[in-house]
DNA sequence: CTAAACTATGTACAGCGTACAAGGTAACGC
DNA sequence: GCGTTACCTTGTACGCTGTACATAGTTTAG
C-alpha cells in the first residue's frame, strides 16, 4: 500500500487500484490503523497519534505503519473522512427548512463535540474523500425547496456549517480551561489588580457572560443566541430574498 | 524577566512588577521579541516561528528567548495581544448599528488576512490580555443603543467575531491551495472517475462554488452571502427581538 | 525455481522545545 | 572598595517528533 492519497480516501471504492498480490499480506488493514487513531484521538487528543504510538497501540513497529499512510498529515485527512463518512443523515427539509437547518447545525455540533480533533485538521484534501462529499451532498439537500441557486446553496450551507465548526470550538474550549480552574482563579486575581476599573463595559459583560470568573456560563446560551441569529438571517433571503435584491 | 505571563503581558502597565535592577541590562526588550515574531509569522508563517530561528533573526543565542518568555505557548499569547491592541477603533454605532457590525466584521477580517497566523493560536490566556480586553471592550460599544443586554450584547459579538474568523479561515486557506493549482488539476481527474455520476447535486454546486475545480471561485462571494446573513440575523432581535419571546 | 513485488523492521537524522549548569556583569549593602 | 546578590548569557544535552533508507523476510507470477 502507501498509495496516493486519493486512491487511499476511495480504498473501497470498486475502482480504486487492485491491492498488489505479491508479498505477505499486511497483518493490519488501513482501515484498522485509521480507526485505531481516530481512538486514541477521541481518547487523548490529537497531539497523543503520533506515528510511534499508534503503532504501539497496534502492535506493530512504527515504521509498518508508513505501509499504509504516506505521511501523518495524509493520516488526519483519512480519520476526518471517516468520520464525515458515518454521520447519521440530515433530516428531510420537506417539513420545513427551518426544523431542517437546526438539525444541521446540532448534528455538526454533535460530531465536533465527540472527536473534537476535527477542529484540529485544517487540511483542504478533506475535501477529496468520499465521506466528506458525500456529507456535502446530503447537506446540500436540506436547503431543497428554499429556491436558492447553486452558489447561494452553497454559501448557506457554508454559512450554517462555519456557525457550528466556530461554536464547537468555543464549547470545546471551555471544557478544557475549566479543567484548570484553580489556577484561572488566580490569574483572575492579578488581572483585577490590572484591570481596576478600566473598561467597565468589558468587565460588566464579561462578567455577566462569565468568561473571566470561573462562574458557570451557560455557554450553551451563546450557542441559541447564535443559532437563531443564523436561522433568522437564512430565513431573510429565503424568504424576503426572492421579491427584492438583496445584495 | 521570564515572568508569569500575566505580568508580561501587562509589562507596559504602570502597576506591572519592576523589572531588577541588579545584572546586566537585556540587550533586547522583550517587546522587540514579541515585534520580532510576528514579523516572521506574517513572512513565513506561524511554524517558521521557532525558537531557534527567533533568537538567529534577533542576534541572540536559542535560550536567550527565555528570557524575554517562558514557553512558546507563551509567546504566541504574547503575540495576539500585541496584534489585537494594535486594531483600529470601530466605527462609531450611532449612526445606525448595521454599518457598525459590518466595519466590525471587515475590520477583523482584515486584521486575520494581514496576520493569518492568528488563525492558528487558540489559546484561552488570549483573554487576559491588555490588548485583547481593550479590543473586546471597543466592539461591545459596537452594540451601544441596540437594546442588548449583557449576555446578549455578549453573544452578538461573538456571533459577528465567529463569522469573521470562520471565513477568514475559508478565504486564507483558498489562497494557499491556490498556490498548488497544478497537482490540483491532477488530482481532480483522479477524483472525477471516482465520482462518477454520483452525487449529483454535490457536483453541480460544488462546480458553481469552484472549489473542486481550480475555478477563479470567487470567494468574497460567500463573504457577502455570510455577512448580509450576519446583519439580518441580528436585525431579527434587535429590531423585532423586543416584542415577542424569541427563544 | 527464479524473479519480482510486497511487507516488516531497525537504524539513523534533522529538527523541535526546553531543562540545567556554568560563566559573566552590573548594582546593592556595608 | 568589596563581597554578595541578582540578573543575563551561553553551551550542552535530553527526549520527543516525523520519516528516509537499507535490509531482511515472505508470497506469488511466470
Amino acid at each position: 500500500m502507501a498509495r496516493d492519497l486519493l486512491d487511499l480516501l476511495w480504498r473501497d471504492d470498486p475502482r480504486a487500484p487492485a491491492v498488489g498480490r505479491r508479498g505477505p499480506r499486511s497483518r493490519h488493514s488501513t482501515g484498522e490503523v485509521v480507526e485505531q487513531a481516530i481512538a486514541l484521538a477521541d481518547e487523548r487528543g490529537l497531539a497523543a497519534v503520533t506515528i510511534r504510538s499508534l503503532a504501539d497501540s497496534l502492535g506493530m513497529t512504527t515504521m509498518s505503519v508508513y505501509t499504509h499512510v504516506n505521511s501523518r498529515d495524509d493520516l488526519l485527512v483519512l480519520m476526518v473522512d471517516l468520520v464525515n463518512a458515518r454521520m447519521p443523515e440530515p433530516v428531510d427539509p420537506a417539513h420545513g427548512w427551518r426544523a431542517a437547518v437546526v438539525d444541521l447545525a446540532e448534528s455538526n455540533l454533535s460530531l465536533l463535540r465527540t472527536h473534537p480533533w476535527v477542529l484540529d485538521v485544517d487540511d483542504p484534501r478533506t475535501a477529496i474523500g468520499p465521506g466528506t462529499i458525500a456529507k456535502y451532498d446530503r447537506e446540500l439537500h436540506v436547503f431543497d425547496g428554499a429556491g436558492l441557486d447553486d452558489v447561494r446553496r452553497d454559501a448557506a450551507l457554508t454559512f450554517v456549517l462555519g456557525f457550528a465548526r466556530q461554536a464547537a470550538a468555543r464549547l470545546v474550549e471551555h471544557r478544557r480551561s475549566a479543567e484548570f480552574g484553580a489556577d484561572w482563579q488566580q490569574v483572575a486575581g492579578g488581572l483585577a489588580g490590572y484591570l481596576g476599573d478600566a473598561h467597565p463595559l468589558a468587565q460588566t459583560v464579561g462578567r455577566a457572560a462569565g468568561e473571566a470568573s470561573g462562574s458557570p456560563y451557560d455557554a450553551d446560551a451563546a450557542w441559541e443566541f447564535g443559532l437563531a441569529r443564523v436561522v433568522a438571517g437564512l430565513a431573510d433571503e429565503i424568504e424576503n430574498g426572492q421579491e427584492g435584491p438583496a445584495g
